[in-house]
DNA sequence: GATGGTATTATGTCTGCACATAATAATCCC
DNA sequence: GGGATTATTATGTGCAGACATAATACCATC
């Protein structure tokens, strides 16, 4: 007797691995598996749903759940603090301001966070280091509007953090690439120039107003993973 | 009056942006809040087990439900097939077999999925065009065990969508890094060598065996985006 | 005071039922 | 036949109530 959600799911998995129910087919009605398994057609909709969150399963109203053909696979990732990633594997953390100023950024930053041209934002460039070395190159543009009247002391906390604990749950976008180091990246990260880097671009919006655009590249070496 | 667990999700959401309900705050619990919106327990769960998935709350039995303290991002990447990618993008889809044979894999290989040394694997190395343009390399490890008798012809069907075909479902982690371009790396891709890359490199199980090795050597200038 | 059992509590999950909604199939009318 | 209207159907969501489970608080005992 299968009982629980859980098992509804990986039941439905397996009959999924084993082509019993082939890609691209039609799988039996909530009402149908809820009689199979002998439960309630709410415990079999909770389950499918999580496939079909998964990517492995597509639902549509009235036509009915069927497996997915060309699955697109969803990979979840964590995205830390940068502190926390460092001290999390045992690693001391520090942080310097390498520059701070208000100046106008260039057009591309401007254009992501769709502000007017020519204002004025704060440009903080930063290093993260873990155990003394250099970890992370932070260059970031900050919506001077967003901030208190007295600025805070970016030396003390670092903008990210400032910002997580200020600026509670906004909405934005991620982006990864590979790029060779620029001068002031590799003098930052020690590292020759044109060295191969791993880049985080994020954009960040508060309900009303954009906040932050950074760019963090990350020291050679730097892996991203998650499980599938 | 609010209704619909997608009305519950946004008032949550909107009263941790306000805070009203601070970060490491315990929030108020399902029975109550259900009382205060006029609904039942099981939508205001609905609600509050989505936003913990998200990572904007943490949830424990007994102890309640507290926002965030320090919020750990989760960003949901799609990894589609490359014929996907490639075509969704209004772009030609072609791919070359570069090279095909038996042979011993690297250590490093044979470790991460777990073989025995001195196991014999399928190598493939592919090159996955963009509009005739070099998009993608491929240096794939496959375990001979999980092929029907007749291989497969993988000069008509990409490995990857042999696998996806024919193996559906499937577990495995996915990484990226940024490195430089090894020699096979650059002549396939015509870029000079020593040019940062974006990799990814995946593993991938089957529920008993493992599966594949791969490693995708992403051309210059690609990114991999998705909104958190 | 330390230790171990017990009560309490908030979330996790399940059941059965109901109605809403979207998409398809069937039908009717011109 | 063609187009608009009406059923049908599978999933989406809701409710009230129940028991399960993990974590904490409390209390009795040694």
């Amino acid at each position: 007797m299968i009982q629980g959600w859980h098992a509804i799911r990986a039941e439905v998995l397996h009959r999924i691995q084993t082509r019993i129910w082939a890609q691209g087919d039609l799988i039996p009605t909530e009402q149908a598996l809820a009689l199979e398994f002998g439960c309630a057609r709410a415990t079999v909709n909770r389950a499918l749903r999580e496939l079909a969150l998964q990517g492995v399963l597509e639902r549509k109203r009235k036509s009915g759940t069927r497996v997915a053909a060309l699955p697109v696979r969803k990979a979840t990732l964590d995205i830390p603090v940068i502190r926390h990633e460092v001290t999390s594997r045992g690693q001391t953390y520090r942080f310097h301001v390498l520059s701070q100023g208000l100046s106008h950024p260039p057009q591309a930053v401007e254009a992501r966070l769709g502000l007017p041209k020519q204002t004025l934002m704060i440009h903080l460039q930063t290093l993260h280091l873990a155990d003394g070395h250099p970890h992370v190159y932070e260059d970031r543009w900050l919506n001077p509007a967003i901030l208190p009247p007295q600025t805070p002391d970016f030396a003390a906390i670092s903008a990210n953090e400032w910002l997580v604990a200020n600026l509670a749950y906004t909405t934005g976008d991620i982006a990864f690439s590979a790029e060779p180091a620029t001068g002031p990246e590799a003098a930052a990260l020690n590292v020759p120039p044109a060295t191969a880097l791993f880049i985080t671009e994020r954009c960040t919006w508060g309900t009303d107003h954009p906040i932050t655009w950074v760019r963090l590249s990350h020291r050679p070496g730097y892996r991203l993973q998650t499980l599938l």
